[in-house]
DNA sequence: ATACGTGCAAAGTATTTGCAAACGG
DNA sequence: CCGTTTGCAAATACTTTGCACGTAT
């Protein structure tokens, strides 16, 4: 989907749940759908710096609240700090294999693996949400030269 | 498989691997090892403190090198730490529930799901390690009374 | 004897919080 | 106007690190 209509989503069901609107949320709202993966709290007031700075506070925040109504997918990478992604309620969460060697974080398709997932959560009666997986490994590229170091 | 045998090998797959014995080191892998779920540094550290305290950066680093050497899984289940789950490379890792509203970690059978990973990775041509997949949603109980806050 | 591991305490980082001022509806 | 949000800075919490000492082999 494009992503000023994403913003456009997001911004309206925001007021709809009661938040008002301002113009550091919103940027912090453009900022996180205009990157191309998941992106740090620090990466995106570093990137907000650049034209008027956004309080840390704020951004934690204000990601807070995308991930708490569900436009937001907050990833632990490992990495010591997490990582946010767009959301989009009504789509299919994207998936992710992390490559160990590399550090890459390559999409996956994994429709099968849902299919299952979904299979497993109807049998025995529970709710699995529909969040991104990060599948840890080896990317392609890191397979084929897997045997050196 | 008996949990002190665990100890047994994995101690001994450290020692090949070039690595000391030593007293701390062996209190937290035992500790680890009788645990019944992921726990975090700081629950290993209260535990030890009560018979012989281990200074944490010694449980910091031994978690590490179990980490390390594929004898324990780190798990990020969002709580702002790690928490740490006892590892054999020569079965297959459990998997598990976190229950959105009662916050119970509950192990799921996942075999469909394995095998549809496998699948994908053996398409795709990448390597995907196998490890606890930790999905978010709710569990039995609180699927039957969802509905209300 | 020598390299590795430990304890301790300090440093480093990510995230949260308190509060007064600014802002939105 | 009143409740929400922001900026700022301090506080918190987890984890890592440096170093002198102890221990295993």
């Amino acid at each position: 989907m494009c992503r000023e209509r994403w913003v456009v989503f997001v911004w309206e069901e925001l007021r709809r749940a009661g938040h008002q609107h301002s113009s550091p949320r919103l940027r912090v709202l453009r900022a996180l759908a205009g990157a191309e993966r998941p992106v740090t709290a620090q990466e995106l007031e570093d990137e907000l710096r650049a034209s008027t700075p956004v309080a840390r506070g704020t951004i934690y925040q204000a990601l807070e609240l995308l991930d708490r109504h569900g436009f937001a997918y907050r990833l632990e990478l490992g990495e010591g700090q997490a990582r946010y992604l767009a959301a989009d309620p009504r789509e299919t969460p994207p998936h992710f294999l992390l490559c160990q060697r590399c550090k890459a974080l390559l999409p996956l398709a994994l429709d099968g693996v849902e299919r299952a997932i979904r299979h497993e959560a109807t049998r025995i009666g529970v709710v699995i949400d529909r969040r991104p997986l990060v599948l840890h490994g080896l990317c392609a590229p890191c397979t084929a030269r897997s045997p050196d170091r």
